[in-house]
DNA sequence: TATATCATGTAATCGGTTACATGATTAA
DNA sequence: TTAATCATGTAACCGATTACATGATATA
């Protein structure tokens, strides 16, 4: 007869563990800083318009994970400068000892051209230029990011112990470098895709 | 001074698109048809929740795009079954001509990777093994699906005008299979990866 | 006996996006 | 002169998820 009510909220979810990441990682940083972390760093598995950052950021002072220092500017608003907390640094241990999530693809154009004989060859050719060309910036961009790996700011350590299981600093980015792989097999692997999806279509609309 | 407010709302979105191209592709569906056939067939680019493909559905209806018929049945909640108008022909074929909206990928995974400096190696590995199970399922998955290729209903020709792109009923499932392909390219490369990441991470762990 | 499936929906909420707002500096 | 960038946020909304709800039939 009784209704379950109020579920506990959930404190923390994905993009709040990668500005988590990202500050354990690079230090004391603006939600501004943070913004562009996600675009280039994250880019591969998550993507935040700022506003959320600022929300996150905002939520996760609340919940004692950071703390906010205000610096002053002339002439243009005031950075508001986030550092790890002890707290937040435990939740970001904490988090690695969960299963993650599953993953999610959205990507209009595949749903085009799986609907593709509802669609004018042209259109389709046309959908899938566009896709070749975005595919292949992006592509560049991850070859070209691999070869100067972000280099590391000064390391916030809220209590002055260091993260436990980093042994030294090169190991440490070595997981960019993992993560940068990924995103350039996965460009290599549509690129192809696209090419010979393209080749099929061209074919077939010439017969 | 003005402020410029209440910007049309938009009456469709990826989704929508999904399920007026299993529409037009399958025939007369009801909701749970529909349901599972996103679970299947638009699992590689798009997922939805059951509620919001009926809440899809009654927007749908208001547009014009589709019209519902309740069969009756005993000892279960009746059947609606929709079908594509006209009109919703237009709004699929009106679609493929614009451009796509921009990829996103979400994978929580890649993200405790590259943030694995955080994480003891025990739960990075533990979360890896099960990414590779999860992936060799998926890539299964597709494979048999591939193989065994969903069977064209009788297709909805709401003016009893055909298909103007569609030549031959072969030619319309070579989409399906094109996207079988990419998910099986996308599965193949993610597990590869995972095993060298694993390997690395392993390596690492015993040193 | 208990769970899963078939089949359909509503209600509430939330994660994420878009639009609004400001104002200086710098590059085209 | 126009646009982009730096830098920060708020407000509104919306697409999507989760929970609630029902009830028969089939399977373990």
């Amino acid at each position: 007869m009784e209704r379950k009510v109020a579920t506990e909220r959930q404190e923390a979810f994905p993009i709040t563990y990668g500005v988590l990441g990202l500050l354990a990682f690079w230090g004391p940083l603006s939600g501004y800083d943070l913004k562009r972390l996600f675009d280039h760093v994250l880019a591969p598995m998550w993507s935040a318009a700022h506003s959320q950052i600022y929300n996150e950021l905002r939520r996760m002072q609340t919940l004692g994970w950071v703390t906010m220092e205000r610096h002053e500017q002339e002439s243009r608003p005031d950075r508001k400068v986030y550092q790890l907390t002890q707290a937040g640094q435990e939740a970001l241990a904490a988090w690695q000892e969960q299963p993650p999530g599953v993953l999610q693809l959205r990507d209009e154009l595949l749903l085009k051209v799986l609907f593709g004989s509802f669609a004018s060859p042209d259109a389709l050719v046309k959908n899938l230029q566009a896709g070749i060309t975005e595919h292949e910036e992006r592509l560049l961009h991850y070859r070209q990011q691999l070869q100067h790996l972000p280099v590391r700011g000064m390391q916030h350590q809220p209590s002055g112990r260091p993260n436990p299981y980093a042994t030294e600093d090169t190991e440490e980015d070595a997981y960019f470098s993992l993560i940068g792989r990924f995103a350039i097999e996965f460009e290599r692997m549509y690129l192809k895709w696209l090419r010979e999806t393209l080749e099929y279509v061209e074919q077939n609309a010439r017969s």
